[in-house]
RNA sequence: CGGAGCGUGGCGCAGUUGGUUUAGCGCGCAUGGUUUGGGACCAUGAGGUCGUGGGUUCAAGUCCCACCGCUCCGACCA
C-alpha cells in the first residue's frame, strides 16, 4: 500500500478524551475514531489490525475442530424469557422494539440462540460433540464505558459454543480450549496468565479467564509462583488459619461508651486496641432483604464470594435507614450480639444471643477472635471481650474475604503474588444450565432423552488489538507483535522527489511484495522526520529507508522498531535478508 | 445512579467582571515558493449554528433556567 492513495489520520496532539496508552495510541496513530461514549468507528488501519488478529483466533478454532457460523444481532425476547435472563440480565441489555412492539435485544452473547438452534437441528448422539464460532459485534449497555474499546457499549468478539453428550467429553473439549487459547495468546505476542475466574452472568460450574499482564489492565489476579495456582482476586480462595481459640480464657463481656466513634480505626485508637480484635459488622441488602456480615476488622468482604453464597441477583451496602431499623443504632454501632450487658457490668443479663430479624453470616477471619470488639446496637456504645458461641452465633461461618497482599495460597501455603490484568478470554463449563432451561435434548445410545452438556468460549477480538498496545509500545508509539502487525515493513523514501530513490524504492516495494510481505511504502510529498515521527507512531516492525546518499553505495538502511541501530544491507540483498528482521 | 468537571473551525486551547460590534492563537488543511535524515520556513487563503432550546438585556460565546453530549472518581458490571 502506498502511503501516498492510503488513510491514515495520524494525530500530532492528543485527543482531550482520552487517558489510557492504547486509546489515546490507538486514535494518534489514526486506527479509529469515537461516535459516542463506548461506540467506536474502525479506519482501515485499525481494522487491518482487527482483521490479523481474527484470522489467528479463526485458525485456532477450526483447529480445534470449530464451526463457523453467523448468528443474528437482534434478537426476539421470548428466547431470553426462556433461560430468564430478560429479567435478569439487567440494564446491561441493550432493548428495543420493533413496529408491532415486539420486543428484541441486541445481543450481548448467543447462549440463547445457539442452544435453539442446536435443539431444533441435533437430535443423536451420534452428532455430538459440536462446536459453533463465531466473530460478530456484541452490545452491552455498560454502565461506565471507559479505556476506548477495551471497554466499550460495542465491540468486537468471537463467542464459541459447544455441545456434548457426557461431562467427560465436556471436560476433555475444555481442556483443549484452553490450550487453543494459549496458542492464541503466544501467537499474539502476549505476556499473559490463564487463571480461574468467576462465572458472573454466563453461568456455568468452573471458568477460567485468560489475562494479558499489564500494569495498567482493569483485573487484578494473584498468583502462586509455587505451585501454579492463579485466580482473579474476585475469585481467589483464602486458605483456611488454625483454629487457636481452644484454651483462650473468655473476659466477661463489657459495654463501653464510644461518643462518635463509628469506625474500626477511631474505636482503635480510642480503646488504644489492634485492628485484629475487631469485628466488623456489616449490612448488607441482598434482593432487598438484609443480612449482616462479619469479618475481622483489617479484612474486606469480597462482594463476589458473598453474592455466591446468597445466589442473590442484586448485592448493595444498606442504607442508614435500613441500618438503623435493623440493628437498633445509627451507622457505625451495628454488632453481631444481640445480648444485653449494662455499662461497667460483667455479665450479659439477658439472651437471646441471636437475632432471627436478621441473618449472620461470619467470615472465617472471626472465628479466632477472642474477647473482640463491635458496635452494640446502640448509639455511641461498643462491646468488648464479645465471643463466638457465648454472645453471638452466625449462620454460618465461610470464607467472605477478599484477598489481600501477604495472604497465603490456598492450595500451598506459600505467600500469593499481586499483579493486574486486561481480560482478554474467558472460557466456561457451562454444563447444563441452558440446555435444561430451553429443554434441549438428544438421545443417547440407550434411547434416552439427555440434555447437551455445554460449554462457552469468548474471546474479545478488539480488546486484543487494545491489550498489545497496552503491553507493546514506547514514548513514540506503538510497537506491534509481528504476527498482528498490520504491515511487517514500511519502506521509506528520504526525499520522494529524488527520482532515483523513488525508481529504487517502487522496485523494492514491489519486490518484497511479491516475496510475500505486506508493505507500506511511503512515498508521501513530506520530509524525512514526518516519515520517521509517523512510522514510529503507527508501530511497523521493521522499516527500509531509501536515501540519495546510501544509494551511492549501493545499500539501504534497515532497522526494528523496538531496536536503535539500524543496519545497512546492499539492496540486491535485501529482500533476502529481511526475514532476519522479521523474527 | 452519587460526586466533580468540560462543551468555542478537523485536533489542542484562549476569550466567560456582558460592549474593540469583522470571535482569536497554535497545529492541521488549500495554493505558490524555498526546503528534504527525526513532526521545516515564507506568503496568501479556506474553514465557526461558540452543544441545543428558552429567558434576561439596547446588546449574550460571556448572565439565568432547562435539556443534551462528553470525561474523570465512585458505586455497579462479561
Amino acid at each position: 500500500m502506498k502511503l501516498s492513495e492510503y488513510f491514515l489520520p495520524t494525530l500530532r496532539e492528543t485527543p482531550a478524551e482520552a487517558d489510557t496508552i492504547s486509546q489515546k495510541l490507538m486514535l494518534r496513530a489514526g486506527m479509529m475514531r469515537k461516535l459516542a461514549s463506548g461506540v467506536y468507528e474502525w479506519l482501515p488501519f485499525g481494522l487491518r489490525v482487527l482483521k490479523k488478529v481474527e484470522q489467528i483466533v479463526r485458525e485456532e478454532m477450526d483447529k480445534i475442530g470449530g464451526l463457523e457460523v453467523s448468528l443474528p444481532l437482534l434478537l426476539p425476547r421470548e428466547l431470553w424469557d426462556e433461560t430468564g435472563r430478560w429479567a435478569l440480565y439487567g440494564k446491561e441489555l441493550m432493548r428495543l422494539q420493533d413496529r408491532k412492539e415486539g420486543e428484541f435485544a441486541l445481543g450481548p452473547t448467543h447462549e440463547e440462540v445457539i442452544t435453539d438452534l442446536v435443539r431444533n437441528e441435533v437430535r443423536s448422539y451420534r452428532e455430538l460433540p459440536k462446536m459453533f464460532y463465531q466473530f460478530g459485534t456484541k452490545f452491552r449497555d455498560e454502565i461506565r464505558p471507559r479505556f476506548g474499546v477495551m471497554r466499550a457499549r460495542e465491540f468486537y468478539m468471537k463467542d464459541a459454543y459447544s455441545f456434548h453428550a457426557t461431562e467427560e467429553d465436556a471436560e476433555r473439549y475444555y481442556k483443549i480450549v484452553f490450550n487453543a487459547y494459549a496458542k492464541i495468546c503466544d501467537r499474539c505476542g502476549f505476556k499473559y496468565r490463564p487463571v480461574e475466574a468467576e462465572t458472573g452472568a454466563i453461568g456455568g460450574s468452573f471458568s477460567h479467564e485468560f489475562m494479558v499482564l499489564a500494569e495498567t489492565g482493569e483485573e487484578e489476579i494473584v498468583s502462586c509462583a509455587s505451585c501454579g495456582y492463579a485466580a482473579n482476586v474476585e475469585r481467589a480462595e483464602i486458605a483456611k488459619s488454625q483454629k487457636v481459640r481452644e484454651n483462650a480464657k473468655l473476659e466477661p463481656l463489657k459495654e463501653i461508651y464510644t461518643p462518635n466513634l463509628r469506625t474500626v480505626e477511631e474505636v482503635g485508637n480510642f480503646l488504644k486496641a489492634p485492628v485484629d480484635k475487631f469485628i466488623k459488622s456489616l449490612i448488607y441488602l441482598a434482593d432487598n432483604k438484609p443480612v449482616m456480615v462479619l469479618i475481622r476488622g483489617d479484612y474486606e468482604i469480597n462482594e463476589t464470594k458473598l453474592k455466591k453464597y446468597l445466589n442473590c441477583n442484586e448485592l448493595v451496602l444498606a442504607d442508614s435507614q435500613t441500618i438503623e431499623k435493623v440493628s437498633g443504632a445509627p451507622v457505625g454501632f451495628a454488632g453481631p450480639s444481640f445480648a444485653k450487658a449494662t455499662e461497667g457490668t460483667s455479665l450479659p443479663t439477658q439472651l437471646p444471643i441471636t437475632n432471627y430479624q436478621l441473618p449472620i453470616l461470619a467470615d472465617y477471619s472471626v472465628e479466632n477472635i477472642v474477647n473482640g470488639i463491635s458496635g452494640a446496637n446502640k448509639k455511641d456504645y461498643h462491646l468488648m471481650n464479645i465471643n463466638l458461641g457465648r454472645d453471638y452465633q452466625p449462620e454460618s461461618i465461610i470464607d467472605l474475604r477478599k484477598v489481600k497482599s501477604g495472604d497465603f495460597c490456598p492450595k500451598c501455603s506459600k505467600v500469593l503474588a499481586f499483579s493486574r490484568g486486561i481480560e482478554v478470554g474467558h472460557t466456561f463449563k457451562l454444563g447444563t444450565k441452558y440446555s435444561q432451561a430451553m429443554k434441549a435434548t438428544f438421545l443417547d445410545a440407550q434411547g434416552k432423552e439427555q440434555y447437551f452438556i455445554m460449554g462457552c468460549y469468548g474471546i474479545g477480538v478488539s480488546r486484543i488489538v487494545a491489550a498489545a498496545i497496552e503491553q507493546s509500545n514506547d514514548e513514540n508509539g506503538i510497537i506491534w507483535p509481528v504476527n498482528i502487525a498490520p504491515y511487517q515493513l514500511v519502506v521509506i523514501l528520504v526525499n520522494s522527489k529524488e527520482e532515483k530513490v523513488r525508481q529504487i524504492s517502487e522496485k523494492i516495494y514491489s519486490e518484497l511484495q511479491k516475496a510475500g510481505y505486506e508493505v507500506l511504502l511511503d512515498d508521501r510529498d513530506e520530509r524525512p522526520g514526518v516519515k520517521f515521527k509517523d512510522t514510529d507512531l503507527i508501530g511497523i516492525p521493521v522499516r527500509v529507508v531509501v536515501s540519495e546518499k546510501n544509494l551511492l553505495q549501493g545499500k539501504v538502511e534497515v532497522k526494528k522498531r523496538n531496536e536503535s541501530e539500524f543496519t545497512l544491507i546492499p539492496i540486491d540483498s535485501l529482500v533476502s535478508e529481511i526475514k532476519n528482521f522479521l523474527t
